[in-house]
DNA sequence: GCGACAG
DNA sequence: ATCTTGTCGC
């Protein structure tokens, strides 16, 4: 995969509510330009929520959802970014990479807080927009702690598939605006999310 | 039994 | 993730 070859980005994120007792949850998928980051499509899909929310597991519960969405998409995606890990997992099985063997896409995790693994923690990069630190476990590198802006919480950035961590890594701090720590596709998914979640909750 | 815990 | 008002800061 090379960035050059980048055209569509796609941000994918879940939000939930619950009506007497059940659980639904709603997917929306955000296609942009990368290059003008400007929207291009937006998907979306809901159905009740079955599997509850195990760390570690999250792929299980979101993924029917994501799938379904993905497969309304007009404008094939040339990657996507989702809102969980993808290497930076127990078992190099977070969503992101779960995902892309259904997508057949590069895909990149961006979680917005750490999941523990084997009792490995992370040094904190410093406090300033850009700084980053691998976190590696076994001398192996799992994914980062990237600062995007001063003064705000790291997010975790890691591989999900068919794309590697340094690549990730620049296409993720290339989408990264004033308005969010989560780069666009991301961020934009996530106000996506909510603003189906209160039209269809109210119906 | 207690604590930890992506979303 | 979600439930929630005001409030501090750019």
């Amino acid at each position: 995969m090379t960035i050059t070859d980048l055209k569509f980005i796609a941000g994918v994120d879940v939000a939930y509510w619950e009506v007497e007792g059940i659980e639904w949850g709603v997917c929306s998928i955000i296609v942009i330009d990368y290059a003008t980051k400007v929207v291009i499509e937006e998907t979306n899909s809901m159905g009740i929520i079955a599997v509850p929310y195990i760390p570690g597991y999250l792929a299980f519960r979101e993924l029917a959802l994501v799938i379904e969405a993905a497969k309304k998409l007009t404008h094939a995606p040339d990657l996507f970014m989702f809102d969980g890990n993808g290497y930076l997992h127990p078992r190099h099985m977070g969503i992101a990479t779960h995902a892309s063997f259904f997508l057949n896409k590069p895909t990149i995790g961006i979680a917005k807080s750490y999941l523990k693994i084997a009792d490995a923690e992370f040094k904190m990069p410093e406090n300033r927009a850009g700084s980053y630190i691998d976190i590696i476990i076994n001398k192996e590198i799992y994914g980062k702690a990237l600062r995007t802006h001063q003064g705000v919480k790291p997010i975790f950035v890691s591989c999900g598939n068919y794309i590697d961590l340094p690549t990730a890594t620049t296409i993720t701090e290339q989408l990264i605006n004033s308005e969010s720590r989560l780069p666009i596709p991301v961020r934009l998914a996530d106000l996506a999310t909510k603003r189906n979640r209160r039209l269809l909750r109210d119906l």
